[in-house]
DNA sequence: CTTTTGCACTCCCCGCCACGGGGTGCTAAA
DNA sequence: TTTAGCACCCCGTGGCGGGGAGTGCAAAAG
């Protein structure tokens, strides 16, 4: 991959008119040429001076044109190097601010702050919202117990780290009496409570043919049972962690009315692989990170940026947010934008435990 | 409204004519012609025969054309008839009805079932799928647990008509020992156990305040407790019964091209409110229900059509699934599919009981 | 009376062309 | 180094013409 442009090579003057440039073409998305650049840029230039800085710049790698007889437009190269060097990012107004904070009031369960994050992205700015769901890294088991729904159907209740309760309906192949459920559960909890859920799961089969001859009956059908209800909680494992919303908003962007490349871009969305994979490079990122076109490296995000910063609580990186749009969007709005609301989720996550 | 034409108003030839313009229309899309018309129907006749007989089919409000100049194709009211009186449905290949088994196996709970079983509908149609999630009309209160996270912690969980479980933490005013929780939740078993589920919400002030002087301090606890209890769960009652798969399919049916409609098209799946109403119209109705265009009464689905068919099991209707297509889609088909994936589904629930 | 033939007509679509606008690169002058 | 001038490019638009597919109507044929 070639290198990107540092500012530093580039003379205020080429840094200013490129500056402007970008901003014009973002705010209307028509390729700009020398005469406009000239007439907006305050620096009493001719367009035809425009031009040769301009030549430049399309050496470099930061601009190209559509046709021999457009105007430029920036590309992936040049939007890096506006984000990273020449970018003035917006003061928020409060309002917004407060509008965010009001969304992210802690006032019920998590999967639905997580609901409402996202839309809440995709609502104010008017692109498409992505939050990556807490990975539960380690996930403590709290608490096992055992409720007879028949004699041999049970109700397997795990409540983890405090805050989560999974449940999961398991056959069993014998009769369990409520005192013997009750006393297995017993057991199960004097060995696991606080353990690592991987742990337990991953060290369940030794425990079971280690102990197995050693205990009387109703020990071996707790260990059975365990592993029965264990494997069905890692089957149960969700692996929707992404919530998407404000998808069509990118709908009236007008330089994706490309319907081909948004139906893959929508399906991108349903796979959820390829948008999880990219936000799992962000979550180590130090807060703001941002994917534009091609770098992403995944072809459906070609014309799209991603703008990500992941959400902490106690200094522990817990997942990752961010708005998907086109490359040409308002960074200067959007990223402060997500920076709060990254911020803010951590916050409201820290306050409900 | 106009009356809908009926089959016997029209002689066999013109009904053979309409059959045979539906159907080519279906298959390319193209306002079709008197000439082709005459060359595709086997009847031996002139285009300038055909002429006369698909202007009196359009004086009926069966087809119009784009332009004075262009062929004809089928309005609403004509796909109404086309369905009602002249489809002949698809025998099922054993292939795909095998596919459809497969995928609504029995294989795990009932909300994963609901989601293969709609996005199979979008895969096989090349479609939009629909599934309404079942509506637990009347949900009967099978069991009542407490489990204690802390001392005023407290996790409540419900079991609800054999198979499913809600679960809510709680928060209580004065610590309970596990063994008060036990007698709580034994009495409440007592009185509840088999009850209606609104029943049991609309009774529960009333009864606390009966009996609040007459029994012990627990019992009064424990009153209060499942008040708390199923106020929660009254609030976590889901409202997204509505799950929608294969939008994307429609990005490249050639017809929606149009990007705004697609859009409000997709938001209203977003919203759900109407997509719902309609599908509620549909519980009720005796197998396939079809919405042709502006029929259904939405704006959003003026060019669209809705095949439903209700599920039930044991006779009782449970749900409605369906599937979201252009109006030009093909009926012959899709039909049969709806059919048979709502009386699978049916049975897939039944055998989980 | 029904069907067909013939005919005039309509409208869309496509290709063509011309042209204006906004842009470019290059060269020569300031 | 910047500017002016110039030739050139190419897209978008709009007008024009012809071909194609289709229509309605009237008159002839069955």
């Amino acid at each position: 991959m070639v290198s990107n442009i540092d500012s530093s090579q580039l003379s205020e003057r080429s840094l200013h008119l490129f500056k402007s440039l970008v901003e014009h073409f973002i705010e209307d998305g028509t390729p700009v040429g020398s005469r406009t650049l000239a007439r907006d840029s305050k620096l009493n230039l001719s367009p035809a001076t425009i031009r040769n800085v301009m030549a430049d710049l399309e050496e470099l790698g930061l601009l190209n044109s559509p046709h021999i007889s457009a105007g430029r437009v920036p590309t992936a190269r040049g939007y890096r190097l506006f984000v990273d060097s020449l970018l003035s990012v917006d003061h928020l107004d409060s309002a917004e601010v407060d509008q965010i904070a009001r969304e992210l009031a802690p006032k019920d369960d998590v999967p639905a702050l997580m609901q409402r994050a996202s839309s809440m992205l995709s609502d104010i700015t008017r692109l498409a919202g992505v939050v990556m769901l807490p990975r539960p890294e380690q996930s403590r088991l709290r608490q096992i117990e055992f409720v007879a729904l028949s004699a041999r159907r049970i109700l397997v209740i795990l409540v983890v780290n405090e805050r989560e309760v999974q449940n999961r309906i398991i056959n069993t192949a014998r009769d369990f009496s409520p005192a013997e459920l009750q006393q297995v559960s017993n057991y199960l909890n004097e060995i696991f409570a606080g353990k690592e859920l991987n742990y337990v799961r991953a060290t369940i089969l030794d425990e079971l043919e280690k102990m197995k001859e050693q205990v009387n009956q109703s020990m071996q059908a707790a260990i059975e049972m365990a592993q029965t209800a264990f494997d069905a909680e890692a089957a149960t494992e969700p692996d929707d962690d992404l919530l998407f919303s404000g998808q069509t908003n990118l709908m009236d962007v007008a330089e994706l009315a490309d319907i081909d490349q948004l139906k893959k871009l929508f399906e991108s969305f349903n796979q959820k692989r390829d948008i999880l994979h990219l936000l799992e490079q962000a979550i180590n990122a130090d807060g703001i990170q941002i994917f534009i076109g091609e770098e992403s490296g995944y072809d459906v995000l070609d014309n799209y940026s991603v703008v990500t910063a992941p959400y902490e609580v106690g200094g522990q990186m817990l997942g990752v947010l961010g708005v998907i749009g086109p490359t040409r969007m308002h960074y200067e709005r959007v990223i402060p934008i997500v920076d709060i609301t990254a911020r803010m989720l951590g916050c409201a996550l820290n306050t409900r435990n």
